[in-house]
DNA sequence: TCAACCGTATTATACATATAATACACTTTC
DNA sequence: GAAAGTGTATTATATGTATAATACGGTTGA
């Protein structure tokens, strides 16, 4: 059963893109693997404080992608393929790599100022 | 005066939002002062090819924030004292690197795995 | 002076996001 | 078999974002 410990919204993005994220992210650690059954529509949405319809957006766009399998009546399947976790973990590293360094960059600093406070704000 | 040269839109985040951290960004790498006049709504909005009344919402928060002075009929001015910019570095800085962090941890990677991950995107 | 530009304001429409309240058919479990 | 839980679908309302079309009064500069 895939958990959702540790999990808090956060920020202006929309919950279904914060739940998205969460579980693209936990596939690329290992913590969520295939075959792994998510959390009923119903009992995410009481977890997080949220509409069960913000949660089956999430799911639907999940399942879109072909990264999970729902079949009316049954719990909720991860599918994640080796192929699959290299794709997102592609995805997900470039976008947030590219996003800090254009920040970075916009403020001026320098790769070296960038990475000591990538260190500090590690602990 | 401000200029938007190398600015573009990108991403699903508010336009208004993004020329509100541009001028911001601006303002902490210094290539924004103290004093600078701003393009004025109509001609900053044909320029991204937005509405004036987006560009209206960027500057009025600006506004608020004590970042910029408008009056009816004459340019607007960025207002950028030391105090100012320095709460401002470090919003920013914290932001994007606690959103860095929690991407990298939540997928499992290492500091140093971080840290060349930077390296490489910074070309 | 006066035309051009400026900041500001209003009204309307459209789309995305999120919530709320139901409803129905299917699966699982006792 | 029956109850509980599940995926799925519909309709309605509210808010934020963005666009469109105007309008008005103040400032600037030829």
């Amino acid at each position: 059963m895939v958990s959702f410990e540790g999990f808090t919204l956060s920020g202006n993005a929309p919950i279904y893109q914060q739940i998205l994220l969460f579980l693209k992210r936990g596939a690329v650690s290992g913590t969520i693997r295939d075959g792994d059954e998510l959390p009923s529509r119903r009992v995410l949405s009481a977890l997080l404080g949220v509409n069960p319809n913000t949660v089956q957006k999430a799911y639907r766009l999940l399942e879109e992608e072909g990264l999970m399998t729902s079949h009316t009546g049954a719990k909720s399947q991860m599918v994640l393929t080796g192929e699959a976790i290299r794709r997102i973990r592609s995805e997900l590293l470039e976008g947030d790599a590219r996003a800090l360094v254009t920040a970075m960059r916009q403020m001026g600093l320098t790769k070296e100022e960038a990475a000591a406070l990538i260190d500090r704000y590690w602990e």
